[in-house]
DNA sequence: ACCTGAACACCGTTCAAGT
DNA sequence: ACCTGAACACCGTTCAAGT
């Protein structure tokens, strides 16, 4: 089943599942919403790399062109992608008396959208967040900072840094999930754990004092404690600058 | 000149340009470092996405298949460039006096390192550094956060999420970098931040409260403020935690 | 051992023509 | 207005054949 999408090597595309009977016919007509929908779910499906033009109009029973009567091209669609997964984004009303742990809540539950959707956090990368949808979410952001007395500037810095930090974690876990589907057998984190300290530990001692003593803390910790370190890191230093003026 | 690759709307691939007499006859045998370096060179100079198999064979005067007796596929390439970039990371011996400026200036430059060659930081996305050049600088890094006394175990999550921090930014530049040169006018940074504020600045207050004020604040900071700010917050926090235990 | 031409199975986008 | 077939100019990778 993993194997029945391979056409060669690297390259898995949805078009090489034939999968008899799931295509649609053109009954419904087109639209903005269908092709966005189908985006979402081929990626989730068959991963980011796998959605193109093409197989999007191949699950709507046409041909490619017929998308560029509802979309402009590839980089819009992601747009839309973005958009229509990050209003799943839910922020509380600010509590001035725990800002800080509502703020982490938030980064924590974005990443978890992210991981829900998966290959969408692909199309997070270098995006303006000018889209409507996207622009109610910072909104919120921002009152749970007002609440933190973080001062403006910071504010807008951090909302900046925080959510490229979350989409960059969310895009190389993404980009690591679909390379172990590519390899095929999905080696249970467990034993790629098990691996990569072996290849720290058999480092050479002498041109690599410190690391090689490091084999363990270097591979210890789920994907979650590293991304809430990374959270906490980033929260911290936001109190610490805050205070310091 | 900006022009002349041009081919369709969004593809601009390097085989467009002609450039008559700067394909080298196939003189010189090919080896790993010649194609390293030539996609080194195209990435700056034409950009991320026009660098191909092709094209690279193209420029070294052979076809696309010719490489493959030196690197296995695309993906070892582009880690085989992130390696020969980062080799150029210099890393202080520490100084436990100032291990947190030192921290700071490293990170700044590594940014400088990837700025410089335009591109290659779009290749380190998802890579995890086994590279035999990447774990030197590693080895140098965990030296500076040893002086600072920081726990292991924050040391190893710190060179993570901090190298996915710096990548990120350079990446995210390099998009942007890349659709400006697309659109073509590359609009003097300036004319971005008025256009950008204007738009902050018109959303209907009712909507956003919070954000239409807030017009200055989002759009103040030249990318180097803002990515200082984020290293900032960065080490801030980690001494924050590692204080706290 | 190293290199090549030709082929395979794909891309995104455009455009003239249809309904 | 919306959709389509066919075409254009590309991709990465493989492979049998050459030197």
């Amino acid at each position: 089943m993993a194997e029945q999408r391979r056409v060669y090597a690297s390259g898995d595309r949805v078009g090489a599942t034939v999968r008899s009977g799931t295509r649609r016919r053109s009954a419904e007509r087109l639209s903005v919403d269908r092709i966005v929908a189908v985006a979402i779910d081929q990626m989730r499906t068959h991963g980011y790399d796998a959605v193109t033009m093409r197989s999007i109009a191949r699950e709507l029973g046409t041909g490619p062109a017929s998308l560029y009567a509802h979309v402009a091209n590839r980089a819009e669609l992601d747009q839309l992608v973005v958009g229509r997964v990050c209003a799943l984004w839910e922020i509380p009303d600010p509590d001035p008396e725990r800002w800080d742990a509502q703020l982490r809540e938030c980064l924590i539950s974005l990443l978890g959208i992210l991981r829900a959707h998966p290959g969408v956090a692909r199309c997070t990368m270098g995006m303006i967040p000018v889209e409507r949808g996207m622009l109610a979410v910072v909104e919120r952001l921002i009152g749970l900072l007002k609440a933190g007395e973080v001062p403006d500037q910071y504010i807008a810095w951090f909302v900046d840094v925080s959510s490229l930090f979350v989409g960059s974690v969310a895009a190389e876990e993404d980009i690591w999930r679909e390379r172990m589907a590519d390899i095929g057998e999905a080696p249970s984190e467990e034993e790629t754990v098990v691996e990569v300290r072996e290849v720290f530990s058999e480092l050479p001692v002498a041109e690599f004092p410190l690391l090689s003593g490091m084999a363990e803390a270097m591979t210890t910790g789920t994907g979650d404690e590293r991304f809430e370190f990374g959270v906490d890191v980033l929260i911290s230093g936001l109190k610490a600058l805050s205070a310091a003026r």
